[in-house]
RNA sequence: GCCGGAGUGCUGAAAUUGGUAAACAGGAUGGACUCAAAAUCCAUUGCCCGUAAGGGCUUGAGGGUUCGAAUCCCUCCUCCGGCACCA
């Protein structure tokens, strides 16, 4: 009887004692770095998808080992950030306690499902000795300059009083109240991403992601080239105005400027002082959603001031206009009724000029309608008209470049990276504010003193940002204090900046009073380097050791989910070249092949949710079936990148496909040597496993597996040892308890060495010559259409072939008395005669 | 709106350099075993006509290329994912 409940624990436990996980670091062996997103250890527990995409990835590692190479498969835990904090705030216990608690019970499970991770490798974002590195890189990145501070908004709930992250607004609404999300300006610890955008998207080249992948983060990024034409203002000002259709100059009839734009106060005349800033004001009060979702009607607002288009130094209206964004572009338009569809809008509304500048190619007639928003040849363009789009923006730009009044430009649509949260379960921002060397930078940076005679030294971006000193690198990490009060205080402050004594400290600098950076960093950072940290878990002189990093990175195989396409996938990319920028990265990119695995749903199709009641519970099913059946099921139940509905009854296929195993495995080892048939499709299987496993299609794996088996039951007494062996070791890899088991079974004597293992074993190699096969089906079609197929001698000639198949009644009465056109031989497939 | 992906039996799905459509599994139906149920085993199972032999049809819809199309091209419909006033 298979009785996985007591072979499983068993086999678990002697795994563990055999310590045969462990990587070894520099070895004689190829390395191979398989990699899974670690988890947030929620409250919940494992979910099944985790189940499904770690059982994938193991049976992944555990091949590559018996394959001889040097095989890294390490897990940790990813535990800071809200949904820890949230979770904490519901039980009413300190995140501390719950995350330890969390983090047990999910080791308790991941462990029962014979998972082949390297435990002594295990991390764990919230341990000081982790993210004092986070830390630290977070200091490089400030030393380099590429930290700064800006006013930014962020998403305030008015009822909670908290601010929210963007996954936390549903619709524009608080995920926990449904109150309406409001912007609130905050001070926010930026990091320049942006001034990596063209290597994170030039370097896709280098990598094996997706091409969806690729596309999404390229989207992004969101480059795109163009030309900023500076329009003239009063006493020699420009307003610089970003477009990508410089071609359609000719036809601009306004400007329209984003709400918060720095010039609006200035441009407006008296006379229109108080519409815009009536105007403003219900901009303002329109909350995000509003301006996005509810409200595409474009509106907009006179200044009352005019500017002057460089091309034809015609007079242009500027207004304001809640279209435009202030964050893209410079935060001006330019307004193009004629070819631009929301401007077309616009200026209907207000009355603007609608002027013709470029027309479809090959159309002579004017009845043209506008807003025509493709390329095609000027018109009314002055010397530029008869050109086409393409040649005219080049032209213009060239133009424009000439008289100082406009040049090349690039924009993204990427921003840069709002690094600061004001809660309290994150990493402390190792920072602090120190009022005496504020005045000292401000002088340095008025010239007023000289850098090179000062005393401390500061670095890049402690002159960037006056006042902002970094904590020295012996001093980190700079510890989360112990609070009662975690949680989000009224003034949207962080927790921190209520312990006065944590606050207020000596400035390292200059040794005056200081007081800490009070905000922590977001839940993206401690996860944007860990893969790192598994190369040399408890190193504290650095994050890892150099040389272990050349050894283990990159990482070969990294499986995770499409939802971190754009946030994770990206920052971790971000930083590791950073961190080869300053040398600590060997290579510049992390990860050499990304692959993705699909959501599991409930059987409803629905997402699986508590509230919902339809959660399966790992645990149960490993109770109930064993892991080997949840395992085989989830590689089994559809592609694995695609998202797919839990099925009881799936479920219990396998189940039964393991006991028929089992059986079979069991009845059929006194017969030393199989039949060809056996023997032959058990090699066949072989190939297809090496070949489906890089592609990632286990769901085809397992059906082989289930075919084997049903050839065998079919053909009991042609079954033997040889053949069960070999599918025992190609079988361990997916289910390692139920082979491991079988396997010492029929290999008692090898298992005296207290060190012996199934997985100690190499992987098969299939036979080539066995697999080649002697004969083919024929398919024979007439006109295209298959009426007969028969078994033929391989390599057999075109001639022999029509002789054969001409013969036979069946084709015969086909073709009978009719006229044989032309006949398609394909070798070693088909014959098809065409007939009339 | 834009970008990507998909649409195949009752269900999850296989088949992609164009060449046997529906592998494998679930479900269903019938049968064996059983007092009975579960478990197990056997058979049938894309649709239509036919007792059968056999024939016809079939990969979201329509068209095209081809000896031959689930696969390639065009038009359209539907669903999923991402972005969303990005100038």
């Amino acid at each position: 009887m298979y009785n996985p409940s007591k072979i499983e624990p068993k086999w678990q436990k002697t795994w563990e004692k055999l310590d045969i996980y462990k990587a070894k670091d520099f070895s004689r062996k190829p390395k191979m770095y398989i990699l899974v997103e670690f988890p947030y250890p929620s409250g919940e527990g494992l979910h099944v998808g985790h189940c499904r995409s770690y059982s994938a990835l193991d049976a992944i590692a555990r091949k590559k080992r018996m394959e001889g190479y040097n095989v890294l498969f390490p897990i940790g835990w990813d535990a800071f950030g809200l949904p820890a904090e949230n979770y904490a705030i519901k039980t009413k216990s300190h995140p501390q306690k719950t995350v330890s608690k969390n983090i047990a019970n999910f080791k308790r499970q991941l462990k029962s499902l014979g998972l082949s991770f390297d435990w002594s490798r295990e991390i764990n974002t919230t341990d000081p000795k982790y993210y004092k590195w986070t830390q630290w890189i977070f200091l490089k990145l400030f030393e380099k300059g590429l930290v700064y501070r800006a006013e930014i908004p962020i998403n305030w709930c008015p009822s909670c009083k908290i601010g929210l992250a963007n996954e936390e607004v549903v619709q524009g609404k608080c995920e926990r109240c449904g109150t309406p999300v409001e912007k609130r300006i905050k001070k926010q610890w930026m990091i320049k991403i942006t001034a990596y955008a063209d290597r994170l998207i030039e370097d896709l080249k280098k990598v094996d992601y997706p091409e969806k992948v690729k596309l999404q983060q390229i989207n992004w990024i969101g480059k795109s080239y163009g030309t900023e034409v500076k329009f003239k203002l009063k006493k020699s000002h420009y307003l610089p105005v970003f477009t990508t259709r410089v071609d359609t100059i000719f036809g601009v009839t306004a400007l329209v400027l984003a709400p918060e734009h720095p010039l609006v106060n200035v441009l407006t005349t008296q006379e229109n002082k108080e519409k815009v800033k009536k105007y403003i004001e219900k901009i303002k009060n329109k909350s995000e959603f509003e301006r996005t979702k509810l409200e595409k009607k474009r509106t907009g607002v006179f200044t009352g001031s005019y500017c002057i288009n460089p091309i034809n130094e015609e007079k242009i209206p500027i207004w304001i206009g809640d279209y435009v964004i202030g964050s893209y572009g410079g935060g001006a338009v330019m307004v193009v009724p004629g070819h631009d569809k929301r401007d077309y809008e616009f200026a209907k509304r207000y009355g603007l000029k609608i002027k013709e500048v470029v027309r479809p190619k090959n159309q002579k007639s004017n009845k043209n309608t506008l807003p025509f928003v493709e390329d095609g040849i000027l018109v009314n363009s002055g010397e530029f008209s008869g050109l086409s789009s393409l040649k005219a923006r080049e032209k213009i730009t060239l133009w424009l470049e000439k008289r100082g009044l406009g040049r090349k430009s690039v924009q993204y649509k990427l921003r840069d990276w709002v690094f600061s949260r004001q809660h309290y379960w994150g990493e402390p921002i190792p920072l602090v504010y120190c009022e005496n060397c504020k005045k000292i930078v401000e002088k340095i940076k008025s010239g007023s003193s000289d850098i090179k005679s000062q005393k401390p030294k500061f670095n890049k971006g402690e002159l960037l940002n006056p006042g902002w000193i970094s904590i020295p690198e012996k001093d980190l990490p700079v510890e989360l204090p112990f609070v009662e009060k975690y949680q989000p205080t009224e003034t949207g402050e962080s927790p921190l900046a209520n312990i006065k004594k944590w606050v207020i400290c000596k400035c390292p600098k200059c040794g005056r009073q200081a007081r800490r950076e009070t905000d922590t960093m977001p839940n993206w950072a401690g996860s944007s380097w860990y893969f790192m940290r598994y190369t040399d878990p408890s190193n504290d002189k650095a994050l890892a050791n150099s040389k272990k990093l050349k050894y283990w990175m990159p990482v070969d195989w990294y499986n995770g989910g499409m939802e971190h396409t754009t946030l994770h996938l990206l920052y971790s990319r971000f930083w590791y070249k950073f961190l080869f920028d300053i040398g600590v990265a060997p290579q510049d990119e992390p990860y050499k092949k990304r692959t993705s695995h699909g959501v599991v749903l409930a059987e409803d199709g629905r997402k699986m949710s508590k509230s919902l009641g339809n959660v399966i519970n790992p645990d149960e099913i490993v109770k109930k079936y064993g892991a080997d059946t949840l395992r085989v099921y989830e590689m089994f139940m559809g592609p694995f990148d695609q998202a797919i509905a839990w099925s009881n009854k799936g479920l219990m296929g396998v189940y039964r496909f393991l006991k028929k195993f089992w059986k079979l495995s069991l009845e059929c080892t006194s017969n030393p040597k199989s039949s060809l048939k056996i023997i032959r499709s058990i090699h066949q299987l072989n190939k297809q496993i090496d070949k489906d496993l890089e592609k990632t299609k286990f769901n085809t794996i397992i059906a082989g597996f289930m075919k084997f088996v049903n050839l065998c039951g079919k053909n009991k007494k042609e079954v033997g040892r040889d053949a069960i062996e070999r599918m025992l070791l190609l079988f361990s890899p997916f289910a390692p308890h139920i082979s491991e088991e079988l396997w010492q079974r029929l290999h008692p004597e090898r298992y005296k060495d207290p060190e012996y293992s199934i997985f100690r074993e190499k992987w098969p190699k299939y036979d080539p010559e066995l697999i080649r096969e002697q004969t083919f089906t024929l398919i024979i079609q007439i006109n295209g259409k298959t009426r007969d197929k028969i078994e033929v001698k391989k390599d057999s000639s075109q001639k022999e072939i029509e002789s054969l198949t001409l013969g036979r009644e069946k084709i015969k009465k086909y073709i009978s008395n009719k006229k044989i056109e032309k006949v398609i031989f394909v070798k070693n497939k088909l014959i098809n005669f065409v007939i009339k």
